[in-house]
DNA sequence: CGCATTTTTGACCAAAAGGTCAAAAATTGG
DNA sequence: CCAATTTTTGACCTTTTGGTCAAAAATGCG
C-alpha cells in the first residue's frame, strides 16, 4: 500500500466533515478570545481546549501547531478588516464614501473587538506572523486605493491630504474603540464602553475627518 | 540582633548606591525593549538580563519578580504619558495648544516607540496590571482638560465636539505612529518610517484635527 | 452487522522559564 | 589592611506548557 497521508483532518481543500466544521469553527472563536486576552505567548492551548469544550490532544488534531491555528485566526481577521476597504469607490462622492468606511469600521469594533485586539497585538509586535501578507495583499490595496482619493482631490472634492496618513489616522481613531476600548471605559468612569459610545465615537470621528479633510 | 530586611537593594526610598543607580536603569531599559517586542508573558527575563548585561539571578536581586519588573516598566511609561497633557492650559488658544499637543505626541511616537507599544499591549489585555492607577490618576486629569475644553467651546473657541473622543482621537492618531508603526512602513513600502514621516503625520494630523474642530 | 475511517483523549515527554539559595566576588568604611 | 556590607552568579528546583502517541470511542458505510 502506498505510503500516504491519513490520518488529521484533509489536508487538501477537500470537504469537511460535518464534525469538521463544527469544531474547527469552536476552536476559532475560543482561540480568538484567548489570544486576544493573552497574546501569543500568553495564550495556552489547554484553556482554548477547555473553551471550545474538546480536550487539548483533540485541538491538536485539528490544527497541528499552536501556530498554525494562530496564523488561522490571524488570516480570518485580516480577510474581514479588509473588506470593507475594497468598498471604496471612485464614482462615489468622497463624503459619503468616508463616512460608511468610518461607521462601518467603527462597528466592527463594537462587534468584534477580539478580532480587532488580535490583529493589534500582531501588528505590534512588529507582524511577525503575517508581515509578508501584508505587504503582497494590503499595500497593493492600499496603493490603489490611494489613487483614489488623489482623483477627489484633484477634482477639487476635498482638501489636499496625503491620502496614506489619512488612512493611518481613520484606522487608528475607529479601532481604538476595540484595542483600547478599556482606557476609554476608565476615562469616561464606566466598565464598558455602550452601545451610545460607539454611535458618539462615529458621529465625532465622522465630522471631525470629513471637516478636516474639506470633504464638507 | 533584630530581625531586619538585609540584602536587597533598599526596600525605602532611600539613597541609591551608584551601582543601583546604573544598574536598574540598564535593567529597565532592557525590560521595555523586551516587554515591547514580546508582551509580559511573552517576554523572557534570561534575555532581558542579558540585554543588560548582567545574570538572570543578579536581575531577580534587583526586581524580586517578572510583574514587579513590568510593573516599574509600566509606571515609568505611563508617567511620562501623562507630561504632555498636563501642559494643556485654559489660557492658550486652543489651535496653539493642540497643535504642540499633537506634535509633541508624535514626536514621542518618534522617539519613545517602545515605550508606547509597552503602554499598547498592557491596555490592549485589559489594563491588568495597571487599571486601578488609570482609574485614580488619568481619569481625574482628562475630567479636568474635558472642563477646559468645554470652555473653550462655550467661548466660541472652537466647534462642539465631545471633549471625550476628541481626546480618544488625538492618541490614536499620534500613538498608532508607534504602535503600528510596522504596519504603516509596509503600506508605505519602506523598511522602517523616516523622520520625514512623522514630520509629514504631524502636519496631517494636526490640520484634520483643527480643521475638523473649527480650530482654524 | 462488521469493517474501515475518523474522532477523542489520557498518559507522557522534553523544553522553557520563573524563582531560590548558598557561596564567591567586589565594594566600602574605618 | 580588615571586617562588614553589597553585589554577582552558577547550580538547582518546580511549574508550566507545547507537542506526541497509542489506544479507545464514535461514526460511516456497504
Amino acid at each position: 500500500m502506498p505510503v500516504q497521508a491519513k490520518k488529521r483532518p484533509r489536508e487538501q481543500g477537500v470537504s469537511k466533515t460535518r464534525i469538521q466544521q463544527i469544531n474547527q469553527a469552536r476552536i476559532l472563536d475560543a482561540a480568538e478570545e484567548v489570544f486576544a486576552h493573552n497574546g501569543f505567548r500568553g495564550a495556552v492551548l489547554e484553556r482554548i481546549a477547555e473553551r471550545a469544550g474538546i480536550s487539548k490532544a483533540n485541538l491538536l488534531y485539528y490544527f497541528k501547531s499552536k501556530k498554525i491555528l494562530y496564523e488561522a485566526v490571524l488570516q480570518h481577521t485580516v480577510e474581514t478588516w479588509l473588506v470593507p476597504l475594497e468598498a471604496l469607490d471612485a464614482a462615489d462622492e468622497p463624503a459619503a464614501a468616508f463616512e460608511r468606511y468610518i461607521r462601518i469600521k467603527i462597528e466592527h469594533s463594537r462587534i468584534h473587538p477580539l478580532a480587532s485586539k488580535v490583529w493589534a497585538n500582531e501588528l505590534i509586535h512588529g507582524a511577525p506572523h503575517i508581515g509578508q501578507y501584508l505587504k503582497r495583499r494590503l499595500k497593493p490595496l492600499i496603493d490603489e486605493k490611494a489613487r483614489i482619493i488623489e482623483g477627489w482631490i484633484k477634482q477639487g472634492k476635498m482638501a489636499p491630504v496625503d491620502p496614506y496618513h489619512l488612512f493611518f489616522i481613520i484606522w487608528a481613531a475607529t479601532q481604538t474603540y476595540a484595542d483600547f476600548g478599556n482606557q476609554a471605559a476608565i476615562v469616561k468612569g464606566k466598565a464598558q464602553l455602550t452601545k451610545q459610545d460607539f454611535e458618539d465615537a462615529a458621529d465625532t470621528v465622522t465630522t471631525i475627518i470629513l471637516k478636516g479633510t474639506g470633504m464638507i
